[in-house]
Formats: structure tokens, sequence, C-alpha cells
DNA sequence: CGGTCTCTTGACGGAGTTCAAAGCTAGTGG
DNA sequence: CCACTAGCTTTGAACTCCGTCAAGAGACCG
């Protein structure tokens, strides 16, 4: 239940299985429904989640009353506000599960003490970091560089599954583009 | 002269003196002038930067020819691609100074020495990415949700004294809108 | 089924771009 | 130390991509 973070792990660093047991009795799995909030905004953020099932998104609401999403996590992928984990300030931002899933919660407090009893960890969650900001600054750049049109192509060619999978308008506004802008597309009349 | 990497290591992590001693030994100060290139696109980026004095920054050139500064780095900041890093892959990035700049180059092979030597420096590395790929969400929201004009203001309310530093065409790429545009949100007329 | 989300369509408007030309500034070499 | 030049900034007019609004059509879930 726990392997695909496992999985994960061993792909960057090979732990002992005293490690692993020593992870997995620190470990909860939760089951939560589609639409719930794992996060608010003002909140302060002290758990990181691993998505083992379903899909998750990190979003706010504008100054219009809409929301916007800035990211999305789907299996294997870490969601947290890391600014406000870390600085313990209130988040600026919602997180939300967009289906129904299956996610490993851990604590700020058990975190620590696991990088502290498995360093290994600490290269582990430095690696998947460094990745994810590398992945920022590829998204900023699409944004800077693309057209509404083409981002939209771009994103369905790199996730053809996985567009599938959440709401268009949720998919519009990670896109930076209106949801009926997003309709004209679908329907080439742009 | 390294000072101040030690001194932003410190911040996070304390390392031995032999740890210091050691550290200290890999490293190696460059001085390079302004406009001089750290990384082309296209080339695999194996080596990481941190700013002792001066400013550089990280750029695009888009498909009408134009540059777009995706980030900047200023004193106490690392800077590279770590996509092109991690994957050994072509970055899709320059990586140029804007300033004379005096800063400490660490090739991969030495982190990678460095990282298993000296573990809390995996630590700190984790801190730092983490930080830096909060700061990439909240500049994505900002992108997301406030007009050309908010930006502009907001960029200068949070750094009054870099605006000074940068040419404005670079700015205005960097808060993305042209430097047309921005001479006009500054004159006032918009 | 009934109501609430979600998606579509068209008309209109506006924030910001593009282009071209002129004015300014700073660095460089003589 | 001045003059020249290349790079940077400003200005205005025309244009365009995309947002907003409003209304209707589906679709899904209880």
């Amino acid at each position: 239940m726990f392997t695909p973070l496992f999985d994960h792990i061993q792909k960057f660093v090979t732990l002992e299985p005293s490690e692993i047991d020593l992870l997995q009795s620190c470990l909860k799995l939760a089951k939560i429904k589609k639409k719930e909030h794992l996060l608010q905004e003002g909140q302060v953020c002290n758990t990181i989640y691993f998505i083992t099932k379903g899909c998750a998104r990190q979003y706010i609401i504008n100054s219009k009353g809409t929301e916007q999403t800035l990211q999305f996590a789907i299996e294997n992928w870490w969601i947290t506000d890391y600014l406000s984990y870390h600085n313990t300030t209130p988040s600026h931002f919602y997180i939300q599960t967009v289906e129904n899933c299956e996610l490993i919660a851990i604590e700020k407090n058990t975190l620590e003490s696991l990088l502290i009893e498995i360093p290994k960890l600490e290269r582990y969650f430095r690696i998947v970091s460094q990745k994810s900001f590398g992945a920022a600054q590829m998204r900023i750049k699409f944004l800077f560089t693309m057209s509404a049109e083409e981002r939209y192509h771009h994103f369905n060619n790199l996730n053809p599954d996985f567009v599938q999978r959440v709401p268009q308008y949720m998919l519009a506004s990670y896109l930076d583009f209106s949801a009926e802008f997003m309709s004209k597309i679908r329907a080439g009349k742009v």
C-alpha cells in the first residue's frame, strides 16, 4: 500500500530494510473524497502529501472570485506549499483533491524526525525538489512563449490521458486562459 | 572570499570546521565580466553557480527573436538549470551575467563528491531548492492574478534597490510585458 | 427525473502588442 | 576629456488576442 512511495524513493536512493521499516511505521495512508481541501488559504501548511492514487491541485481565488489552478499533482507526485511550510507563514493557496484520492500525508514533526533518522531522505527530497523547481521554470517558459492555443495543444500532446481526468475549466485556468476561450479552441473557432 | 556562501549555508545547517576546510578546498571563485554567458541554450548544464557579487539572469529567446528573462539571481542566490543538470539533457535556457560578477562555480562531479563527504549539504540544498520552488509558485501566482501595471508596482515595492541594477527591457520581459509598455507605465500614460 | 455543475456560442470591449521613428545615455577609443 | 556610436528608452497609432458577459445547452449525480 505504500509501495508507490517506496518505488519512487528507490529511483533516487537505496534504503536499507531497516530504514524501510522505520519509514513504513511512520506513514499513514488516507482516503480523501473528491473536492475536499487539504489546505485552505490563510492556514499554515505543516503537511506534505504524496499522491498514490487520484489527482489533487493547488489553486487560488483571484480578485474576480474565479479559481485559478497553479498546479496539478497525480500519482507519484508530492504536493504542498513549501513557503508556508518552511517559514510557518499563512499560505496563499488552497490544495484540494480533484478526484477521490489515496495519499500519504506526512506531518512536519514526523518528517523532520525521519530526515534525521534516515539522512538518505534528505538526498531524495533534494533531488525531487530540484526537479520540481526545474519543471516550474519550464512552466514559466511555456506561459511566456506560447499563445493560448499553443499552450493547449502542447499540454494535450504531453498529457493526452490526463486531460480527460479534470474539468476543462480547471485546465483552462492552469493554462492561463478563460474556460470560454478553451471551448473555442476545442471547436476550432479561433 | 567564500564567506558569503559559508554564511548562507550556516543559516540552514551547522558545519564542522573540518567540513568547512574540505568544502573550501573544493571551491573556486571566478570573476566574470558583464554580459558573458555561463550557459548556452542546447548545452548540457553541469555546473551550479552561487553569486557572491553582481547579478546574473536566466533567459530564453522567443519565436520573435526577443530575449525574455525567466529569472534573476543576485548575491547569495544559486542559479543553474536543474532539469538539464539532473537529466543530462540540452538546456532550454541561457544563463548570462548582467553585471560584472564574482561567483562560485561548482562542477557536477565536485558537487556529487561533496554531497557524499558532507551529507549536511544534502539538507542545505534540499531546503534551498524547496524554498526556490515555493518562490516559483508565488511567481506564477503573481503572473496569473496581477495586471502588467500591478506586477510592475509590486516588484518595485519589493525590490526598490534592485530595479536600478538591470536594464528596463530585461525587467519588462521578466514581468511579462513589452519594453514599450513598461515605458508607458513609468510615464503614467496608462 | 430535477437541479446544479459544466460546456458552448456570439457580440463587444479592452489590456497590452507591434511597428516605426526619434530622443537619450553611457561606454569607448582617439 | 570630448565625440561617436551602439544600446536603451520613449511616444503614438493601429491592431489583436483574449476576456467578459449573457444566455442557452448538456451532463451528471442524488
